[in-house]
DNA sequence: TATCTACTTTATAATTATTCTAAACTATAA
DNA sequence: TTATAGTTTAGAATAATTATAAAGTAGATA
């Protein structure tokens, strides 16, 4: 039960009420030893697969929304037509295999960069991220 | 009539037929001096507005996807909603704005990496990008 | 504990970007 | 000139996501 107490915790920490749908969500998502990549889609039949709880598609994609504002989540965008999420929020970067569409972590010592561009006065970085795009 | 003549040509070259609406499109998109990022969207106003001729949306689709096909644009991926396409077709990396949603280019020279990792065996890097998102 | 209220979930509709379809048109090879 | 494969087009279809609004619930307060 302390995964549990550990998640509202969480949750309540972000204002966010610990709904059974939230909790089983992160359950899901950060109950792992693993960090990994998914999508709206993944994660759907994941949750609503085992016959088991039901959770609608609205909540889903509200909750991962939630998740990434809170910034529980990191949303990588990669893909044309979906996003994806990460649960690893540290700052990384990423291969993407363009046939199997899948994304890879490459840790952040993995890269170095010697020079980067001052960004456009009046603005600041947010953040900088390498995408390795792949190839057979 | 010499840039008519260099986009049949060019068009030619990758077995498209020179069309009155393929060359149209070569024109607003190539004839300039400088490079651009678009959208579909952008990409359609900026034909349809002035009354003039008019190409339909679906034909824009179709025309930017050949002339990405043949390596005349790049796609660049940053959007969660929209693909952006570049007529820098060179190798370089990006700014993006998240208000403004604009890209700007940043010179291939003016980022330096030390070190990139290796692709995963049987795959090979087809490109890499930078993309450095900015806030206010 | 009972009640209240703002937050949340949900089914479903709406929206947006994009792709598909199939009929009319056209570049070009023969 | 004719035949044909490639192209354009309006409109339908699809896919991902967001909006709507009614029903449900967490948590504050009496
Ligand atoms: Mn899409
Ligand atoms: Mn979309
Ligand atoms: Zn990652
Ligand atoms: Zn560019």
């Amino acid at each position: 039960m302390n995964q549990k107490n550990n998640i509202i915790n969480k949750l309540r920490g972000s204002g966010l009420r610990p709904t059974k749908q939230r909790i089983l969500i992160a359950k899901k998502l950060f109950d792992k030893n693993k960090t990994f990549h998914f999508t709206v889609e993944t994660l759907n039949k994941k949750i609503n697969k085992n016959g088991s709880e039901k959770i609608s598609l609205a909540t889903i994609y509200n909750t991962v929304e939630a998740f990434t504002n809170a910034g529980y989540l990191k949303e990588i965008l990669t893909s044309k037509n979906k996003s994806y999420y990460d649960t690893n929020i540290k700052s990384h970067h990423h291969f993407y295999d363009e046939g199997t569409k899948e994304l890879t972590d490459i840790n952040y010592n993995q890269v170095k960069l010697s020079k980067v561009p001052n960004p456009p006065k009046g603005k600041k970085i947010k953040n900088l991220e390498v995408v390795i795009r792949l190839q057979n």
